[in-house]
DNA sequence: CTGAAAGCGCTTACAG
DNA sequence: CTGAAAGCGCTTACAG
C-alpha cells in the first residue's frame, strides 16, 4: 500500500531491478539511454526509493547527522544555518536529529549510527561523561561541539577526541573582569542550577577567580541559581533568579548573566522593580544571540563565534573522514561585545 | 564493524534469532526466564537493534513524525514541547524532522513515510499547493498545522484534509481594529515579502479590511514589505522595513507587525531614530512568543494558542488513526494580549 | 514456548 | 552494458 517499489519500476521499464538501481544511483556503468528511460518512468510514477532498504544494504551513505540536545537553545539554533551550508558545500547530506533534554545522547548516537550508515556525526550540546567510550562504540567519525565532557579527556597534548568549545571559565573571567575595570565591585551572577557540574559551574568559577584577582571578596548571597522548576537558561529563569536578588535587599550594581535568554528575563526584573539599565544595574550576557541586539538598551554580551565553531566542527570531521586519525581540540575565544548595558562607576561614587 | 547484530546475541545466548527478537520486542509468547536471560546479554553487550532492518520488515511502527519547515520560527519552537508531551502521552514515539526553507515538504513527507512505517505525520509550517494529492500519496494519517494551503480545499462543510490553523485575515483585522478603537488613524504595517501569497498576504488583507471598516483610506506608502535579501520574519527584516518607513517622512502613529521577531527589530528602529514606544509609536506584534514579554515596553501582541493548536493537531491525528475517516478543519482564534506598547490617542490630539 | 524459513526493498559483486 | 543472485538485519507466520 505504501507505494511503488523498485520492482514495479523494473517491470514497467522492462528491465531488471539492478538496472533501475543503477539508473537512480547514477552508476557510471549504464547506457545513457536506458538511464534516461528509467528516470523518466521514476519521475512519471513519482517513485521514491525506500531509505531503510538502502541503509540496510549500503556500505556507507553520504549523510552526516547533527545530533542536537537542546533544540530550544537559541545559540545552537543560530548555528544550524552554518552547519547546513558548510556540510552541503562539502557535498554531504545533512540531517538534524534532535533529542530531548532528558534523553541519553550516547544511546541516541549509537541508535542512529546503526540505523543509517553515517559518514560522521557531530554532537551539539549536552553532556558526555565518558566521551571516549561512546565514540569508540559508534565507530564513526565524530566531533563534539559545545559538549560538556569530563576533564580527563581534555589532555592538551594528546586529545583523545575531537572537539570544539570555548573555555567557559576563562570567558566568564573576562566578562567579570570587565565589570571590575569599569569600577563595579558588587557584582551578582545568574548562574547554573545548584549542583550543576558543567557549563554553569565553570562560568561560576571564572566569576570567582575574577573577583579574587581584583581583590573583591566572594559573597554567596550575590549568586542567583537557576530554579529547578523552570526551564534551564530560559527568560523565566533569569527573571526569577534576578527578582530574588533584587528583592533581597543586597546592594550591588551589576549582573553577570550566563545566558542571553536569561539576560532578557533579568532586564524585565530590573524594569519591574522600577530600576534602570545601566544607571541602576549594569548587565552582561553570554552567547551573542541575535535577539539581544534588539533589547533596550542593547545588551553587552560575550559573543561565542557560532559560525567559526560550526565550521571548525565540520573541518575536524572532514579530517577524520579523510583518514587523519589525530584528534584535535579547538578552543575558541568568545568576544565581549560592548553595547549599552554597562556603565562606568567613577571612583568618587 | 558497526557492532553486534541479532545473530551475535542469538549465538551468545544459544537460542535462535526469533527468540532474541521476541525478547527485545516484549512478545508475550516467550518464556519469562528466557526473556530475562536474553535481555541480560543485550544489556551487557550493549546491543542496539538496527532500525533500518526493523522498519523494512515491520508492518507498522509506533512513531509519528512532526515535519517542520522553518525550524527557526520561534512560534513553532514554542509548540515542540506540547507536541512531544502530547504524543508521548498517547503512547507514540515522536520524531522531529526538519527541512530547509527551500526544501519540498511534499517530497520530504513521501520520503520519510517510505523509510519509516509511520503511524502518522503532522506538518508544521510551510506551504502545500495541492495538499490532497500529497496526502493521497503518502497514504498515512496526516494533519496540517499552520500550513498555508490553496483555498479550494478549505470547503467548510466537507473539508478534504485535516488541518488546524487560525484565520490570518480575521486576526490581523482584530489587531488593526484595536488600533483604530484606540484612536489611531495613520497605521503602518510590516507585512510579508512583496508577492507573498500565503500568510503575509492574508494578514495584509485583514489590515486593509479593518482600515476600510473604520473609514481610513489605505495608503500604500504605509506598507513595509520584508526585504528579499534578509531572512523572512527575522528581527533584521523588521528593523530594515521599519527604518525605511521611519525615514520616509510619512506621518503615522502605529506599527502593526506580522511577527513578533520582526517587532523586536521594529522596536530597535524606533529607538535608533530617537523615538519612544508607545509615546511616539505604538506597536502590535503577532505570534505571542515568550521573548516579547521581556521587551521594554512589553509588547502587545496577537497570541496564537500554541498549546491548543498542538493538542488539536494530535487529536485530529488520533481520530484518523482510530479509523475516523472524516476530515476536520479546526480554526482557532488568536487573542490580543494587551501589554504596554500601545497608547490611546485622544480626540483632541 | 522455540526454531527454521520466508521476505521486507534495496545494492553490488559476479557472470555474461 | 545488463541480469540473476546473494544478502544487509531484522520480524513474523508456520510447524512442532
Amino acid at each position: 500500500m505504501a507505494g511503488l517499489t523498485i520492482k514495479d519500476i523494473a517491470r514497467i521499464c522492462d528491465v531488471s531491478i539492478s538496472t533501475v538501481s543503477r539508473a537512480i544511483n547514477n552508476d557510471p556503468g549504464i547506457n545513457a539511454r536506458t538511464r534516461e528511460r528509467v528516470l523518466q518512468v521514476v519521475k512519471e510514477f513519482n517513485y521514491i526509493p525506500n531509505n531503510s532498504a538502502r541503509n540496510l544494504k549500503m556500505a556507507e551513505s553520504n549523510t552526516i547527522v547533527l545530533l542536537v540536545k537542546g533544540i530550544n537553545n537559541p545559540f545552537f539554533q543560530s548555528m544550524f544555518p552554518y552547519f547546513q551550508a558548510g556540510l552541503e558545500k562539502e557535498g554531504y547530506q545533512y540531517l538534524l536529529h534532535t533529542i530531548d533534554e532528558d534523553a541519553d545522547e550516547a544511546y541516541a548516537a549509537e541508535e542512529i549510527t546503526k540505523e543509517k550508515r553515517l559518514k560522521g556525526i557531530i554532537f551539539l550540546g549536552g553532556i558526555l561523561d565518558y566521551p571516549e567510550v561512546v565514540l569508540e562504540n559508534i565507530q564513526v567519525p565524530a566531533v563534539l561541539c559545545s559538549v560538556a565532557v569530563a576533564s580527563p579527556v581534555l589532555d592538551k597534548a594528546e586529545p583523545r577526541i575531537s572537539m570544539v568549545s570555548i573555555d567557559d571559565e576563562a570567558e566568564a573571567y573576562k566578562a567579570v573582569s570587565y565589570f571590575c575595570r569599569k569600577g563595579h565591585r558588587r557584582i551578582a551572577i545568574i548562574a547554573g542550577r545548584k549542583g550543576d557540574y558543567t557549563v554553569g559551574s565553570r562560568r561560576l568559577a571564572g566569576y570567582r577567580r575574577a573577583l579574587q584577582d581584583y581583590g573583591i571578596p566572594f559573597d554567596p548571597e550575590l549568586v542567583g541559581y537557576q530554579k529547578e522548576d523552570l526551564p534551564e537558561y530560559s527568560e523565566a529563569n533569569g527573571y526569577a533568579a534576578a527578582m530574588e536578588l533584587l528583592k533581597s535587599g543586597r546592594r550591588f550594581t551589576a549582573f553577570f548573566v550566563i545566558s542571553d535568554r536569561m539576560a532578557m528575563g533579568v532586564y524585565k526584573a530590573i524594569y519591574d522593580t522600577g530600576k534602570k539599565i545601566p544607571e541602576d544595574y549594569s548587565v552582561i550576557g553570554f552567547d551573542g544571540i541575535e535577539a539581544v541586539r534588539y533589547m533596550y538598551p542593547a545588551l553587552t554580551t560575550m559573543i561565542q563565534p557560532a559560525r567559526k565553531m560550526a565550521q571548525s566542527s565540520i573541518d575536524l570531521l572532514m579530517d577524520q573522514i579523510n583518514g587523519d586519525t589525530r584528534k584535535k581540540h579547538v578552543m575558541y575565544e568568545a568576544e565581549l561585545h560592548e553595547r549599552d548595558s554597562v556603565r562606568t562607576i567613577e571612583d568618587k561614587e
